[in-house]
RNA sequence: GGGCAGGUACCCAAGUGGCCAAAGGGGGCUGACUGUAAAUCAGCUGGCUAAGCCUUCGGUGGUUCAAAUCCGCCCCUGCCCA
């Protein structure tokens, strides 16, 4: 197995043309790797990190990265996979999340190596003539076989003229940087489809298409920030290692093959243990977070979230650091007004409802009365549920 | 431009004069249990100075003792016709 043989690994969804493409890799010719850059949603997680890693490897043997900031594409904001209209981006926003996006780009992936194009270079610079010729090339009923378009056409939900447009302009990126080769999740399948027929259409060499999968979230959804159940790159260690955690069993397998760097060989494996039940499915979660955090905070970092998940959620234990609780004087405090304002509970009625339900413990004792009122000292600690926590420090004046 | 159907809480969705802070599901939170923040089961899920009061059902103005529910106008969406 060479170099370029790695290039298609178990990480790999779709490669179209294969033949084509690794006739390109031997070739000795310096690719342009397209990927697109959404700038509506700048955060990073670790689904994206497996195409990051790809483009890592690429650039390894020697081949040029092209990011295209989609700061035209991102005032539509992508229909793939929606079900409703996005609100437009203004131009100051897409600026600023496009600098976050590439601030994390950069974990994975060699920033010197990576050339950074904006769509408005030649959108910019459009005119309805451009718009008449690229639209032309396009047919509605190839645009209803995107999946996401005609459901939502069949559904009867809105579906604006400018949404048509995404892939159209997806794929002129492709045509205005001569693009030999566009990277994206296979959601993105349509679109770089689109970027391949509309060079062939104007007689340019049709870009290939690399695809990796889309990761489920932890919770086996889409990964989402509005469901919650992503792992950011940015993630802290210890928040990192416990997501990786919460993991459910289901998606362990999943996780394994397209997250971790653990061998084909041992994986292999890892999966008969598992399904003899020779092993504890919670050792290989640990054993997966460990690889998560490792990857991207490295092997110490790894190594201390680990034993801080231990001694918090298996031992029961204090975590080692607890944010701290300001009060202003040594007054008695009713226990509600400290959880709201500690920011344990988001009203008083929320911080009631955790009372009741027994989830309020002051220095590990049960809190039953909603009336209750405590006395602030330095170092005492509030604790709500499993997870939040809050030490109390007077403010010296 | 005309006709018809819609817009309900974080999301989906019931409710068509008082019994509505508003069914049900999803999500979230808490608890029990455990093998972990998995799985499963149970409870909770607008706010407040809290057995009472206040705000919410696209917007606004009415009718009524009483409106998510009835009426007028406006905004938004879909379908059919042009």
């Amino acid at each position: 197995m060479d170099t370029i043989d790695r290039i298609f690994d178990r990480t790999v969804a779709e490669v179209i043309v294969r033949e084509e493409l690794e006739q390109k890799l031997r070739s000795g010719r310096k690719l342009r790797l397209k990927l697109g850059l959404d700038p509506s949603k700048p955060n990073l997680h670790i689904g994206h990190a497996i195409g990051l890693r790809k483009l890592r490897q690429f650039q390894e043997l020697g081949h040029q990265i092209v990011l295209i900031v989609g700061d035209w594409t991102a005032r539509i904001g992508d229909p793939s996979g929606r079900d409703a209209s996005r609100t437009m981006l203004s131009a100051e926003e897409v600026q600023r999340n496009a600098e976050t996006y590439m601030q994390q780009f950069n974990i994975v992936v060699d920033r010197s190596r990576t050339k950074v194009r904006w769509q408005s270079e030649w959108f910019g610079k459009f005119t309805l003539t451009d718009v008449f010729d690229l639209t032309s090339r396009f047919t509605m009923a190839q645009m209803m076989a995107h999946e996401t378009f005609r459901k939502r056409w069949e559904e009867g939900r809105p579906l604006t003229l400018m949404e048509l447009m995404y892939p159209a302009l997806q794929a002129y990126d492709s045509v205005a940087i001569e693009a030999d080769i566009e990277f994206g999740g296979m959601d993105q399948k349509f679109n770089i489809l689109a970027g391949r027929d509309l060079q062939s259409s104007l007689g340019l060499p049709p870009q290939d298409v690399f695809l990796v999968p889309l990761l489920p979230g932890t919770d086996g959804r889409k990964m989402s920030k509005s469901f919650g159940n992503t792992i950011d790159l940015t993630d802290p260690p210890d928040q990192m290692y416990g997501k990786a955690m919460s993991i459910s069993d289901a998606m362990l397998d999943e996780y394994l093959t397209l997250v971790s760097e653990i061998a084909d060989a041992e994986l292999e494996e890892i999966r008969h243990e598992l399904a003899r039940g020779t092993v504890n499915p919670r050792d290989v979660k640990m054993r997966l977070a460990h690889d998560i955090v490792r990857q991207f905070h490295g092997e110490k970092a790894a190594r201390e979230a680990e034993a801080e998940f231990v001694r918090v959620f298996q031992q029961r234990e204090l975590p080692s650091e607890i944010p701290v609780y300001e009060c202003k004087d040594d007054q008695p405090i009713a226990i509600i007004k400290l959880l709201v304002g500690a920011g344990l509970a988001k009203s008083t009625s929320e911080a009631r409802r955790l009372i009741t339900q027994g989830g309020v413990r002051v220095n590990d004792e049960k809190v039953q009365d909603i009336s209750a009122v405590i006395e602030p000292r330095d170092g005492t600690i509030v604790r709500v549920g499993r997870r939040r926590f809050v030490e109390i420090k007077r403010r010296d004046q």
